[in-house]
RNA sequence: GGUCCUGUAGCGCAGUUGGUUAGCGCGCCGCCCUGUCACGGCGGAGGUCGCGGGUUCAAGUCCCGUCAGGAUCGCCA
């Protein structure tokens, strides 16, 4: 390795030589003197040069184009008159590393589209370059909550021999002899199975594949899941409580680490949620949406407008951005969600929405073997194409469990008010995009 | 998959009630320029107006189809 220096890292640095590398950001092209604007992945700074007589440098430095990789050997000095951060580099020398193509196929105006299509330039702005040391706080912070709590960390299979639980369209795939494959729609399955396990505690951070065609500011059909499964419940209370302490850790994290830069590239202030969250009851919900004069459709869940509306009320009267709401009516939950004991039409599950767009599905789920039977049947399910993929696991002792998948990209659009989840998606997978 | 909107130069856009050489900004290329910082000045290149068909004397403009993108709904995380 070099001596490099990191651009940040220069402002409270001593004058003297340093030696950088980075990006050409902008050529201003003087006769006597020239002036580069150099961008690495900390940050950008001016790089100076006076034209001599006869000069092979200054001539390199006339043929460079914007994006092209160099090395600079220089003089950092501290001089008021540059307005890019009070400093410059006085050139000494400059290696060509690689020689960009004259013209930058995208700007920072550019579509999303197109900008997915050059995504390994668009990467280079300092914004993407914050998402990506955002979503590393995160991560990290959940990752300490659960060490913390005795969490062990797992890898579910992406490959599965038959469908999970979803009713979302599977991606499909030959399988050598065994027939059909499926990608993972969820590691629901897996994740109860480590609860029959003894795992106790688990969590896992991985992909989620669906086939869906679903064309909007926030489904992705390849994407990350942050799923957690959790031992020795009393109800899907406890989950909530769990992972409101995970999003305001996290939230606290990226507010600490990185609240100015956020607030200087994207203008937003993180607000670091208080807990408890305000919990709804959906029943409750329905008459609170109804009152602010929306009405829902269709039956049982809540739509979008709907979402928008209980984000609302909780904003005016809570003052929180957060809401979880509760007992859903099992006809739009899954067969393994458990039910209230006192009325099997509600179930003891919650989503959690986050000024009006929802980031998980979280429930208690259902242990006992007999019950669970039963309410797959009345899915329409057969409890035989189940058997070895999921209802065996409850045929030799079971505790009571239960966990929620949330997205991350979802939640990392969210934290900066981004308008789609490609904004903040390393490599966007959708319907019509496979491709970088 | 439904609905709505949008496709004009590398990028962002304008283009009137259809009218003959399709413009602007940025970028790019060349020349000039004593510290610029959105550098500046002069000059230049670059477009079968997404694609196909139709109406018309005439289509970037109107109609039909199609493809692509965006928003939204369904579905979800």
């Amino acid at each position: 390795m070099s001596n490099r220096s990191l651009i940040k890292n220069l402002a409270t640095s001593a004058d003297g030589p340093v030696e950088l590398s980075g990006w050409v950001e902008t050529l201003r092209d003087q006769k006597r003197i020239q002036f580069v604007i150099l961008r690495d992945e900390s940050g950008s700074v001016q790089v100076t040069y006076k034209r001599e007589e006869v000069d092979a440098l200054a001539d390199t430095i006339s043929s460079l184009t914007t994006g092209s990789f160099v090395q600079v050997k220089g003089n950092l000095v501290h001089d008021e008159r540059v307005k890019l951060g009070g400093i410059e580099i006085q050139l000494h020398e400059l290696t060509i590393t690689s020689l960009a193509q004259p013209q930058l196929p995208i700007a920072e105006d550019t579509s999303i589209d197109q900008r997915l299509d050059w995504r390994f330039i668009d990467h280079r702005r300092p914004e993407m370059n914050l998402v990506f040391r955002v979503q590393t706080t995160l991560e990290r912070a959940w990752r300490q909550y659960w060490y913390e709590n005795d969490f062990i960390e797992l890898h579910t299979p992406k490959l599965m021999g038959s469908p999970s639980e979803s009713n979302a369209e599977l991606f499909e795939m030959e399988y050598f002899e065994l027939g059909k494959a499926y990608l993972a729609q969820s590691p629901q399955f897996y994740k109860q199975m480590a609860m029959m396990s003894g795992l106790g505690r688990i969590f896992e951070i991985g992909p989620a594949f669906r086939a869906d065609p679903s064309f909007t500011s926030r489904h992705a059909t390849e994407f990350t899941s942050i799923d957690m499964e959790v031992s020795h419940i009393e109800s899907h209370e406890d989950i909530m409580a769990i992972q409101e302490q995970l999003l305001q850790r996290g939230l606290q994290a990226v507010k600490d680490a990185h609240g100015d830069e956020i607030k200087a590239l994207f203008d937003v202030d993180i607000v670091v949620p208080t807990v408890p969250f305000p919990r709804i009851p959906i029943t409750e919900a329905y008459k609170i949406i109804a009152e602010r004069g929306h009405v829902i459709e269709r039956g049982g869940d809540l739509d979008p407008e709907g979402e928008r509306q209980i984000a609302a009320h909780v904003a005016e009267t809570f003052g929180h951005e957060f809401v979880f709401v509760t007992d859903y009516p099992s006809t739009v939950r899954p067969f393994y969600h458990m039910r209230h004991a006192d009325n099997p039409a509600l179930t003891n599950s919650y989503d959690l929405i986050w000024r009006g767009t929802e980031i998980t599905t979280g429930a208690q789920r259902e242990h006992r073997i007999d019950i669970l039977v039963e309410q797959a049947k009345q899915k329409g399910l057969h409890p035989e194409g189940l058997k070895e993929t999921y209802l065996d696991f409850f045929e030799f002792g079971a505790p009571t469990h239960g966990g929620f998948g949330m997205g991350l990209a979802r939640v990392l659009m969210l934290l900066l008010h981004q308008p789609n989840i490609r904004e903040v998606t390393y490599l966007f997978r959708g319907p019509t995009r496979l491709i970088p």
